[in-house]
DNA sequence: CCTGAATTGTTTGTATGCAAATCAGTTTGC
DNA sequence: GCAAACTGATTTGCATACAAACAATTCAGG
């Protein structure tokens, strides 16, 4: 009923969520500009799990199969991973990290970590922690 | 120091911002297939504060002037706003609220308080009330 | 073993989102 | 009063995002 009148913008969580989401990135191109935080989430993963194939890849870093593809091009582009053809499933593309995506990454972690930091500035550490732990439940 | 050897994706702010904010979006063009989330978040704007100049409604709803531009363009596409040369300021746009506009953005409120919802679903009213004044000073 | 179902990847179309350049119009400072 | 600085809007280029349709391949059940 309180609801029925009024619709405050910037009490809903879509909208905050953009905006704390623009200002993430914001910060990570300040302080990464060679690649993009999707970028580097498919570059992360690739270190962590080995290659993958194209699909494997994007559902691990939640991206839907168009827009990994999109992300995997122009990571290939740059020269920080490679693709090949699946002997055993010839549908399968598998992606791997080159020794410049390997390089770039491992470079790059720290101050991946401390674009996370900045981004949480204001909270308390204890505020941080309840914060992802409050966002990790609406995954 | 413990840092430098793990990166867990999974704990960085970023990637989980995009994730909830997938389930979000998700949600609402589910429960509202007419607009776009950044149209309705212009509507809400626009039933608020009136006709605004199209460069005060993009800072209104944290959009830059290139985005604001694309989403006015098909909110008047579907006649839901209108655009109307400022006779005081010859730069300037005005973007008004068509009847239509007014309408779907009241009749589907309630809808959007209801996807606002079901995005907090899984938390307790106290914790979504943390959550937003978390959130808020991340802004 | 063979056909229908499922999976993988690609393409197209639409919608944000931002940087940078540009043009037109307005305001400011001297 | 006029040049310089600023503001409003547009355009281009690039990078996510996702839906939908498609082709190629693999798998599963009879």
């Amino acid at each position: 009923m309180a609801q029925r009148n009024d619709y405050i913008l910037d009490n809903q969580i879509g909208y905050v969520l953009r905006r704390v989401t623009q200002r993430h990135l914001s910060l990570f191109s300040e302080l990464i500009p060679n690649v993009t935080t999707t970028q580097f989430a498919v570059l992360a993963r690739l270190d962590e799990l080995g290659p993958q194939s194209q699909n494997l890849l994007g559902r691990a870093t939640a991206m839907d199969a168009a827009t990994v593809k999109g992300v995997v091009d122009r990571l290939a582009r740059q020269g920080l991973v490679e693709t090949a053809a699946d002997p055993d499933d010839r549908r399968r593309l598998t992606i791997t990290l080159t020794p410049a995506g390997s390089a770039l990454f491992h470079a790059t972690r720290n101050t991946a970590l401390q674009v996370s930091d900045r981004t949480l500035q204001p909270l308390t550490d204890d505020e941080r922690t309840q914060l992802l732990a409050l966002l990790a439940r609406l995954t």
